[in-house]
DNA sequence: TTTATTCATCGTACATTTGCGATGAACAAT
DNA sequence: ATTGTTCATCGCAAATGTACGATGAATAAA
């Protein structure tokens, strides 16, 4: 992205909705998501076992979920819990709730 | 994304969903479904008063909303109008609710 | 103190995304 | 036939994403 010649600016909003969008924007980490709304909440690194990819990656994978605001990460050592952010996941369900909110049933194209 | 050791396959709801996600990854096109969302549904090109971008950039937009599936465009010569795709907005939504179904407002954590 | 376990981060390679201007296709109006 | 409008696509540059193996930090257990 880029700053242009008009000097607009993304609402809150939308750049909130765009970055939980972007993190769930690949399948392993909905995956991961999924695991850890299931598990009732924590884990660990079984996700391994759950993912055909390297820990290098996993580890990424789960750092952009981090910056992203949707899960937390506690050190228990040697192992690190990681749980969904119920704050930012309660936001995002509403976001994207907002979004989704029009039904189009009745309309059809102008 | 790369084909693996382990013949691992994710489910067709995975990913639909992070494909969704990924076409929602950027603000401008969180601009672009919510103005078509709102004008009940057709549009053209009317988006380069509403966005700070240059043409070309707006029409590759569409075209991964297009490619993503969540919206269509017919030719109106000369223009061309884009719409929702109702079916595939529908699935969205539900796909991206079943994902947040989870409250957590019981557990904390373990 | 040494060893093992768990995880993050670094370095690297390659693919994809994002943006722009330039060009071209399709059609309406002259 | 020519002109103007609308939009897609190409070509390019820069940034970001995705994956891996290797290395290193932190702690528990021996």
């Amino acid at each position: 992205m880029k700053r242009s010649a008009k000097d607009f600016e993304y609402t809150e909003d939308t750049l909130m909705l765009s970055k939980f969008a972007k993190a769930l924007g690949h399948p392993a980490r909905i995956i991961i998501l999924k695991h850890l709304s299931n598990q009732s909440c924590c884990f660990t690194g079984d996700l391994l076992e759950v993912l055909p990819l390297a820990q290098s990656t996993i580890s990424q994978h789960l750092k952009e979920l981090k910056d992203a605001g949707l899960i937390d990460g506690e050190v228990d050592p040697p192992k690190v819990k990681y749980c969904i952010n119920e704050a930012n996941w309660k936001l995002a369900r509403e976001l994207f709730q907002t979004l989704f909110r029009e039904d189009f049933s009745n309309i059809n194209c102008c």
